[in-house]
DNA sequence: ATAGGGTTAG
């Protein structure tokens, strides 16, 4: 190894002396940026480590400092600061090359011996002050590069570089303390400076520094590239999207022109700021999507997955979103399959979990992002199977261990009914932070079991937050407990940290009201330190309503102004339709049961099943059944139709058809409410067939288990 | 000579 090094090394030094007569010294130099240009650090080293030492000049120690920094590339850097010690002596003391060990140290991410090598100068000029200041602005050390600011006041003058570097780190109050030393100095002017300004500003997430950085904005007589699109920056990290859609807008008439950075800045505030109404983003979108073709930054995957977000996100234009990805093919990289998988998570999961599979027959890995991406589109599927499988890819994947991952497996588990995969991925947590302790409550609570509930939570040994309550007061109120849910309301007053907020009065009202404790309701409606909204009126008027209590439901005419705004927070209305899943594949049915082969076959046995469950005392419950339905045997009729019926009744056939009844009963069904005649259906059903049946609603799960089953003789 | 400004697409 050591020989070839040589080898090449002293082939490189006679290659430089025979180019030229000058002294091989200053061809060593020029050897040694050209091999750091090629990016080949590792011959640069053979070839300086090789040379004379009285060719190794101060020049030549700069270059390799250099490149060490410019390629962060520690182990390097620290190898030749050993052999300056060692070899020269007279180097030690040298400001220009102490500087250059500074800047390198810094880059490469170790500030400690940044400021080693700072403490140990017996001289220092102001390029040694600014390297170390900006060394913690780049590693996000706002206070120590503010202090060694305000130290360097009393050594020498900072100039322009200084105070952009440490205005990178800085926030508010000290940001406006350099913004003072700028002006004090003369150096607001320099374009660095007031750049740095607007954008220090705007990292404040504030509209009044907004404004600061805005003054900066107008206040500059020359501006380039970078201050526009640091000033649309800023808006839009304030919030403040249609001023940054205004500065665009001056960009173009003023013709300054724009960049990749202006177009993902604009991107930015048109899915990011709520001041942005649809009709502003959709008219701006139009513009900006026609610009990028035009210019041809769309090509940029950047940009392109840019837009997919802006017509996803706030548009909920999934066609285009669509369209976009596809024209995308050539330079599609796993942050673009991300974006088109986030996109599509929620509106169509199955097509997110296809897109899944097709980026992995791409051979791209997919990372943290995708993961958390795709287990969200999981959450939303009807069974487990999905999970399951991108469960064992997390794991392959190496995030085995990921707090938020697992996190959002245990979710994903519970939306597809597996309560027991829920408590799996619990348990083999390392860490779990509040959102895992909540993800658990939730899941127990999503499955009814009130009683595993309150030994988990007292389990818990982080600070319960905001979502911890809701996810108890929401378990009580569906199950009942009345006396349980105000014991944990009232625990809510002892500590300030955890005193109800408006979504905590919600649950508990929907709760007293759905007891019918409306006195206790009102009262509790009446001690809210806030105004109660839609949701809370409306809780209340819901159990009135469901309880006859019209003269309870007189005193809230309040609530009839908010109805408009109730519906549209409704659940989108589909056509009842459930799935169960038998072996490896998943059958939909709709009420009604049309479009299948098997529809006498499948109409016979529930038939079948009504017959034995009405012997059982089963009686169809006509209230719940459509109003315009006014026969009482079309009624009845109707009922049978049910699609969680048929669902039932083609788990049972085909429970019987495989040798043994063994059958897992799953049933489900999506957002729609459970009514009361599928609930006695359901729990006869179970007890007729030895089997637990589970059946989700928009809500949460219903577990169907009645252990007396004496009757299994049905199969 | 050596030091500096946009934040990044999921």
């Amino acid at each position: 190894m050591l020989k070839t090094v040589s080898h090449i090394s002293i082939k490189s030094l006679r290659r430089f002396s025979s180019v030229s007569p000058s002294p091989l010294k200053h061809n060593l130099v020029e050897g040694l940026r050209t091999l750091v240009k090629s990016g080949d650090l590792q011959r640069a080293f053979s070839l300086f480590y090789c040379a004379p030492v009285e060719f190794q000049s101060q020049q030549a120690y700069a270059a390799l400092f250099q490149a060490c920094a410019e390629q962060r590339n520690l182990r390097h850097g620290i190898s030749l600061h050993h052999h300056m010690h060692s070899h020269l002596q007279s180097y030690s003391h040298d400001v220009f090359l102490a500087n250059h060990l500074i800047t390198m140290y810094a880059k490469c991410g170790n500030i400690v011996y940044a400021r080693q090598v700072f403490e140990e100068m017996p001289e220092r000029n102001v390029v040694s002050w600014t390297s170390l200041i900006t060394g913690y602005a780049q590693a996000g050390n706002e206070l120590e590069g503010f202090c060694l600011l305000s130290a360097m006041l009393a050594h020498c003058c900072p100039n322009e570089f200084a105070l952009s570097s440490v205005l990178t780190s800085c926030w508010y109050e000290p940001g406006k303390q350099v913004h003072g030393l700028a002006l004090k100095l003369g150096l607001h002017c320099s374009i660095y400076v007031a750049n740095a300004l607007i954008s220090m500003y705007g990292r404040c997430r504030d509209v009044n520094a907004a404004y600061e950085a805005w003054t900066v904005f107008e206040d500059m007589e020359f501006k380039n590239l970078v201050t526009w699109n640091s000033m649309i920056a800023a808006f839009q990290c304030c919030n403040l999207g249609k001023q940054a859609v205004g500065v665009f807008m001056r960009m173009h008439s003023d013709g300054v022109g724009f960049d990749r950075a202006t177009l993902l800045n604009i991107c930015s505030s048109l899915y990011k700021s709520s001041d942005l109404v649809r009709d502003d983003v959709s008219k701006c979108c139009l513009q900006l999507h026609s610009l990028t073709v035009k210019s041809g930054f769309v090509t940029q995957t950047e940009v392109a997955t840019s837009l997919v977000k802006i017509y996803s996100e706030t548009l909920g234009d999934f066609s285009e979103c669509y369209k976009l990805f596809m024209e995308m093919s050539q330079c599609r990289d796993i942050v673009a399959w991300t974006g088109i998988i986030t996109a599509f998570a929620v509106y169509d999961p199955e097509r997110a979990i296809l897109l899944f599979g097709q980026l992995r027959r791409e051979k791209l890995s997919p990372d943290w992002y995708t993961f958390s991406s795709v287990l969200k589109a999981c959450a939303g599927l009807v069974t487990a199977r999905h999970a399951l499988t991108i469960h064992a890819q997390v794991i392959k994947g190496g995030f085995e261990a990921d707090t938020v991952l697992n996190n959002s497996l245990i979710h994903a588990y519970a939306k597809c009914g597996s309560l027991d995969l829920c408590k799996r991925v619990f348990d083999d947590m390392d860490s779990r932070d509040v959102v895992s302790w909540n993800s658990m409550l939730k899941a127990y609570s999503l499955h009814g079991q009130v009683d595993s509930i309150l030994p988990v939570f007292h389990q818990m040994d982080i600070k319960p937050d905001s979502a911890t309550f809701i996810a108890l007061l929401s378990a009580c109120s569906h199950a009942g407990r009345v006396e349980e849910g105000m014991k944990i309301f009232i625990s809510m007053f002892e500590k300030p940290e955890t005193l109800p907020q408006l979504h905590h009065y919600a649950c508990v009202i929907d709760m007293l009201g759905r007891a019918e404790r409306f006195t206790e309701a009102e009262e509790v409606i009446n001690q809210m330190p806030m105004e109660p909204d839609a949701v809370v009126w409306s809780a209340l008027l819901g159990s009135c309503r469901k309880h006859g209590n019209t003269s309870a439901e007189g005193s809230f005419n309040e609530a009839n102004k908010s109805r408009k705004e109730m519906e549209t927070w409704r659940v989108k209305k589909e056509p009842g339709l459930s799935w169960t899943e038998i072996g490896n594949k998943v059958h939909e049915f709709a009420s009604g049961g049309h479009r299948r082969a098997d529809r006498e076959a499948i109409y016979k046995e529930l038939e079948r099943l009504i017959g034995r469950l009405k012997e059982m005392g089963y009686v169809p419950e006509m209230r719940s059944a459509l109003q315009d339905i006014e026969e009482e045997e079309q009624k009845e009729e109707h009922l049978s139709h049910h699609s969680e019926k048929l669902a039932l009744a083609f788990a049972v056939m085909e429970g019987r058809k495989s040798s043994d009844c063994g059958v897992n009963l799953i049933q489900i069904m999506k957002n729609i409410r459970i009514c009361i005649d599928c609930h006695n259906f359901m729990k006869l059903a179970s007890k007729l067939l030895g089997k637990e049946i589970l059946v989700r609603d928009s809500n949460r799960f219903h577990h169907f288990k009645d252990s007396s089953c004496s009757c299994n003789d049905y199969w």
